[in-house]
DNA sequence: ACTTCAAGTTGTACTATACAACCAAGTGGG
DNA sequence: CCCACTTGGTTGTATAGTACAACTTGAAGT
């Protein structure tokens, strides 16, 4: 395979995954949509942050994080605590059921993940790992992420 | 990296690919959603298929299909051209302003990502390539896609 | 204090999607 | 030959996710 071919391929079966993805993510886990379950899952990276933080940080407007955020609340995935400081801020915070919710469907993910790449050379999971990574690593000119 | 450290590393990374990926290619692209270009892609090489056909292929609703083609022909993107032999069959086929816009998008998307590679060594592309085209040949036990 | 800025919410609109009900055209058994 | 069934497609309706714009409330700077 040349190398213009190789990224042809990438260009292709990229595309092909983002198309699927949010539907069988949808299908696997309809409790929790992929964009809740990264939310949820950026709130237990950090511990609890700010609703503007995180739409900074995955390009989404504030309004969309704000029913995103509206949703996971009455679910009882999340909770506000009002900053004592900036009384305009709400931090958020995993509720125990969020952190539930979270490990059981990072668990079911990681179940398909798992077997899907079951038969997969060690070797060649490191490096794929390695290379997706890289991939998006990378920051466009007008960031999109 | 462990195997199963680069099993999760996968999973992070496609996720975050498919959270990106849909508005990343909706903002470069506002003239052909993802969905439209990988339909036009799909009749460019088939050189023309039913609605069905494609609703089979990529998982979609019928009636989904239906209205995505329905918005293409309004755009002179496609035709539809009533199989003699079927009168219930439309055979969709790329109108010349389909195939040129079809043409132009592909174009683009492959600049972004040449130059998103540009740095990568061909042989990293090349295994890139491969294990992306096996991660996606996976059929899943009940097929999403 | 007045202006300006920042964090969030709400109103509105649009796209992609699914499911169900439907129509229209073939197909096959009696 | 007709009626039931199947297949391809459209339309009605509902939902999720998203953006943009207008607004509210609180903070900060001059």
């Amino acid at each position: 395979m040349e190398a213009d071919e190789a990224v042809e391929t990438i260009q292709h079966e990229m595309t092909v995954f983002a198309r699927r993805a949010r539907a069988s993510a949808g299908r696997m886990h309809p409790e929790l949509s992929l964009v809740s379950y990264t939310l949820l899952g950026h709130l237990e990276e950090r511990g609890g942050c700010r609703a503007t933080d995180l739409a900074a940080h995955y390009a989404l407007d504030k309004s969309t994080v704000s029913r995103q955020v509206a949703a996971l609340e009455r679910a009882r995935l999340v909770e506000r605590r009002l900053d004592p400081d900036d009384h305009r801020v709400q931090v958020l915070h995993l509720t125990e059921a969020g952190r539930r919710i979270l490990a059981q469907v990072t668990d079911s993910r990681r179940a398909a993940f798992r077997e899907r790449l079951e038969d997969w050379p060690a070797e060649d999971l490191r490096r794929f790992a390695g290379y997706l990574v890289r991939y998006n690593a990378w920051a466009p000119p007008d960031d999109e992420a």
